[in-house]
RNA sequence: GGUCUCAUCGUCUAACGGUUAGGACAGCGCCCUUUCACGGCGUAAAUCCGGGUUCGAUUCCCGGUGAGAUCACCA
């Protein structure tokens, strides 16, 4: 009884798979099926199988293996199986012989396409040339006639079987009920329905993708310039944030709320609210939504992240500069970018010209005054925090005039035309450092002649 | 070219017969501000076209147009 139950329970039991092919690094927009995919899995309580497609023994390369895995592994897209196409090579045979026996495939003596002119020995299916209609969850019923598909091959020979074969095996064997894929593999569908009856195979439902575009509204593809995921890793963004901005390349769960966790995706994911036609991939949106999720990540997160880019820096730097480094960056690698003008002031002193010292409305001697009067009242200041130094600085700047006050100390702070602002320096500096900062530019001053 | 798929602001999208067609990114403007960045507020911007069905179409149907995918001894 109880094994009966059980058996019912498994029967119902959703099993999804990402089937990528190993002859390439990956991009974003493959991922974005397995974000389908994995999502509409656990959405469900159901199965995830990763299943590497490396029939192609030519171009099937392990390394690119490696990095499906790695990339998968960081985007923390756990999966309940592996598999490798190849491995199941004895079952594929099993078949093939099967469907020959049957007269539903039947070898075929051809030509080599390399043009050696050497004869070969090809599979080929007995296209039965019908017509075959399948559901689709997201298109609906799609109707195709199949004999414009010809005898096609389905093996190179009867231990090299191809694509359709291998798919249709695989996903019978592995109790695949569900595949979502991109919509690039429609016109494949077909052919794959047909093995599947000729095989007696139960046909698993099926939902096709919008494809991910580039600018120019054709498929994304690695030489149009989309990077590997793991090029995303590197340059310190976020696997949470790109989970978040896949999941919204064609779906989107109504509402006004862009920002979501991993968890909340898989609580609100359906099937339904998937879009039909293809969607371009927006950096720009990307970069947002990453910065978003940077601000959510926890301090500590964010420094041991932020330490990776900026490595020599004093971890008392760092942490003091935390808040206004996070606010410069959208993704963390970005500090490589901006750190030499940004940022490398607060290891190193700054080069100073006394004009740029001197405010436009100013002159030398008010400057001079100025900043005599600035480090008395740091002198007296507690530098534990931005607030604190700025609200003991701000009531002699608003005296002395602002700009007449705060740019000369920015600037003799920073060295920097544009910069933060000087309490958020004076408090990372902290006072040794801004004083002496303070006092030569003091000196300068009084070495310039203007 | 054959077959298949798709069509709302520049981009991603909401709307599931009745809305001043909403939001987000990017853009622009203003505010905040010594500068930069952040932030706040605001603004401009779309239903591909033509027929139906309906009291009423972004929405349903048909046709056109446009775009994409695919047509391997790749997956």
């Amino acid at each position: 009884m109880l094994n009966k139950l059980k058996n019912i329970f498994n029967d119902k039991k959703i099993v999804v798979r990402f089937a990528p092919s190993p002859t390439g690094l990956l991009h974003l927009g493959n991922y974005r099926t397995a974000v389908f995919a994995y999502l509409y899995a656990r959405k469900n309580g159901g199965k995830f199988i990763l299943r590497i497609e490396d029939t192609d023994r030519e171009r099937s390369k392990k390394e690119y293996e490696e990095n499906i895995i790695e990339s998968l592994k960081w985007l923390n897209i756990d999966y309940d199986n592996f598999y490798r196409q190849s491995e199941n090579l004895t079952s594929h045979t099993k078949h093939l012989k099967k469907l020959i026996e049957e007269g539903k495939a039947f070898i075929s003596k051809e030509e080599a396409k390399d043009g050696s002119g050497i004869m070969r020995e090809l599979v080929r299916f007995k296209n039965p040339n019908k017509d075959v209609i399948f559901n689709d969850i997201i298109r609906g019923e799609i109707k195709t006639n199949t004999t414009d598909l010809g005898d096609f091959v389905i093996a190179k020979s009867i231990t090299e079987p191809l694509f359709h074969l291998a798919v249709v095996v695989d996903d019978y064997e592995e109790g695949v009920t569900h595949i979502l894929r991109g919509e690039d593999h429609i016109p494949n569908t077909p052919r794959q329905i047909l093995i599947q009856e000729a095989l007696g195979f139960p046909h698993p439902t099926y939902a096709h993708l919008p494809l991910v575009l580039s600018e120019d509204r054709t498929k994304l593809s690695k030489r149009k310039g989309a990077l590997p995921v793991t090029a995303y890793r590197d340059i310190g963004y976020l696997p949470e944030a790109l989970i978040n901005f896949m999941a919204f390349i064609g779906w989107n769960p109504g509402g006004e709320k862009e920002i979501f966790s991993k968890e909340e995706l898989v609580k609100i994911f359906d099937l339904s609210d998937i879009q039909k036609g293809g969607a371009i991939f927006n950096e720009e949106k990307l970069k947002w939504m990453n910065k978003e999720h940077l601000k959510k990540e926890s301090k500590d997160k964010q420094f041991s992240n932020i330490k990776k880019f900026l490595s020599e820096y004093d971890d008392g730097i760092i942490k003091r500069a935390q808040d206004t480094i996070i606010e410069r960056i959208s993704y963390y690698g970005e500090i490589d970018l901006i750190k030499e003008n940004e940022f490398e002031f607060l290891i190193k002193r700054p080069k100073i010209t006394g004009d740029k010292l001197v405010w436009k409305t100013s002159n030398k001697e008010k400057t001079i005054a100025n900043l005599i009067g600035v480090l008395d009242v740091l002198s007296k200041t507690s530098l534990e925090s931005i607030d604190s130094i700025k609200n003991n600085l701000m009531p002699y700047a608003e005296k002395n005039g602002k700009g007449d006050v705060l740019w000369p100390l920015r600037f003799a702070l920073s060295g920097q035309d544009k910069s933060m602002d000087p309490f958020t320096i004076c408090y990372i500096l902290q006072s040794v450092e801004a004083k002496e900062r303070i006092e030569n530019a003091i000196k300068l001053l009084n070495q310039t002649t203007m």
